[in-house]
DNA sequence: GCCGAGGTGAGAACGATTATCATTCTCGGC
DNA sequence: GCCGAGAATGATAATCGTTCTCACCTCGGC
């Protein structure tokens, strides 16, 4: 993979916002933001090609993928069906039950996704957006 | 909601084949091999309306919404990335978990995707399809 | 048998993503 | 520092799964 400006642009846009999690058209409105030229199919090319360098990571949920930074810890998502916040976590236990799953049943763990959908504190209470 | 004919069609077309994850557009097409006059459009609003009426339950991977029957227990999925084959597992320490972890961050969760990827055993070895 | 709310179907529209293709850029070798 | 092969770019079209539109139809209560 060739280090051009544009993916450098999109690692570094991505990188120093680690609490996001971006989808191609979030990405690619930020860096036009920010004076970058660049068209939609090449975010899209760069977030592939980054992913699959081992520099980002995806996950997908409500039918959009999105990506933050590779260098985080491995952690799941917990996401608010209201204001859209999302929350990191990590349970070795469920890692461990899911590997066992695989195993017991013959499969090769390549990958999961796990998404947890629920109502934020805030959302559960007032109902008033973020 | 009104049970018309192509809503009973469709259920007892899912619920006739429990094993299988079926996508909108194979329930359309499987109707229409055995007869039945339904249009795309009439399919996905069955699929919601009884997906609401809880008489099916969906779940999403690869980008498709994949529908089956509500009487069976709750699961998860496992799928293989090379032939397709979906095997359903049940653990009650990763349910038990992934509430701990709701709960945790003062969410009250409404929903999860849990979905495993990987190779089955016959796609490890050999390397032909199912 | 009539009415009205809800359901239907063909096709248009949608949103996210991928493909096309001519042009531009990167980078290893000189 | 320059060259050339091949990778990357970007505007646009195309694709895919899904939802919307709208005129027509059907169910079920009266």
């Amino acid at each position: 993979m060739r280090m051009t400006a544009q993916r450098r642009a999109v690692l570094a846009l991505i990188e120093a916002e680690p609490g996001r999690h971006w989808s191609a058209e979030e990405v690619a409105e930020a860096l036009r933001a920010e004076g970058v030229r660049i068209g939609v199919a090449t975010v899209y090319r760069a977030l592939a090609a980054l992913e699959a360098e081992g520099r980002l990571v995806s996950v997908q949920w409500h039918g959009r993928r999105r990506y933050e930074s590779a260098r985080k810890a491995h952690h799941d998502h917990l996401v608010c069906e209201r204001c859209g916040r999302v929350e990191e976590f990590c349970d070795p236990a469920i890692e461990d039950k899911q590997e066992a799953a695989a195993r017991a049943r013959g499969f090769r763990l390549t990958g999961h996704q796990l998404v947890l959908f629920g109502l934020c504190a805030s959302c559960q209470e007032g109902g008033e957006d973020d």
